[in-house]
DNA sequence: TGCCGTTACGTGAACCGTAACTATC
DNA sequence: GATAGTTACGGTTCACGTAACGGCA
């Protein structure tokens, strides 16, 4: 799982409380606290009000975090489109050629396609 | 102007060319080779075919590309939205009062009202 | 030779953990 | 005292620049 700086803010958002929040995260609460007044201080906006028992958005926060979720969703969408092309080229892939210098070919091409798809073994099977 | 991962890699598709991509983002085309590299390293998927005289998005760069395009642009709103929300904070607010100790409000208050949003300033006029 | 991608290498910055401080219950 | 956020400090990792190398017009 690939986390990055919109999930510590969504955890954070989730949770009302940048402690529980780092415990999901398995980081630190130091940490996780950096991580937010750093984000607050690029954006030069406050995301959370610091209130005595909890963390609440501020209209800030709320947008930030609104648009983190979109963020999330086609990043998730897009590791899953990743994910199948990437197991697409993973595999046993049998080829029979009835030439003899169907071999040659292979031969001649084995090293590029490998380099390429290195995951895919190619099997070669003459049939004469 | 934030850059992130996306633009980077969106910069390169953009001009099929490293080097001239990195002049455009005003970093060193080696950083940004390395960039795209660690990238293709942490998917474990090419982006870019590498061609000879230039390079073009393999299917999983399309892939990438085309969600990248999705999430910079909900960057693009988001931090617009972030803008003017800053902007609202930033200005002159005029106060007038006829009561004497409408000023000891004023200045409880002052130094909260200042933490938090100080871009603004606060002028008070009592009226007698 | 010039432009390209890649790699080696070093330095400055960023990340992030432990620990200590403060405030609230 | 328990739990919260924040800050100090330090070590490690990472980012990224310069420089050098190899391939190709």
């Amino acid at each position: 799982m690939i986390t990055n700086r919109s999930d510590y803010i969504l955890a954070i958002a989730e949770h009302g409380n940048i402690s529980r929040a780092a415990k999901t995260l398995y980081i630190s609460q130091s940490g996780l606290n950096q991580k937010l007044i750093k984000l607050e201080e690029e954006l030069g906006l406050q995301l959370f009000q610091r209130n005595k028992q909890h963390l609440s958005l501020t209209p800030a926060g709320k947008i930030y975090v609104e648009n983190a979720k979109k963020i999330q969703e086609i990043q998730k969408v897009t590791y899953a489109q990743l994910g199948e092309l990437k197991d697409g080229a993973r595999g046993d892939i049998f080829l029979g050629t009835t030439q003899a210098h169907g071999i040659d070919l292979f031969t001649a091409i084995f090293p590029l396609f490998h380099e390429k798809f290195p995951h895919i073994n190619l099997h070669i099977q003459e049939r004469t």
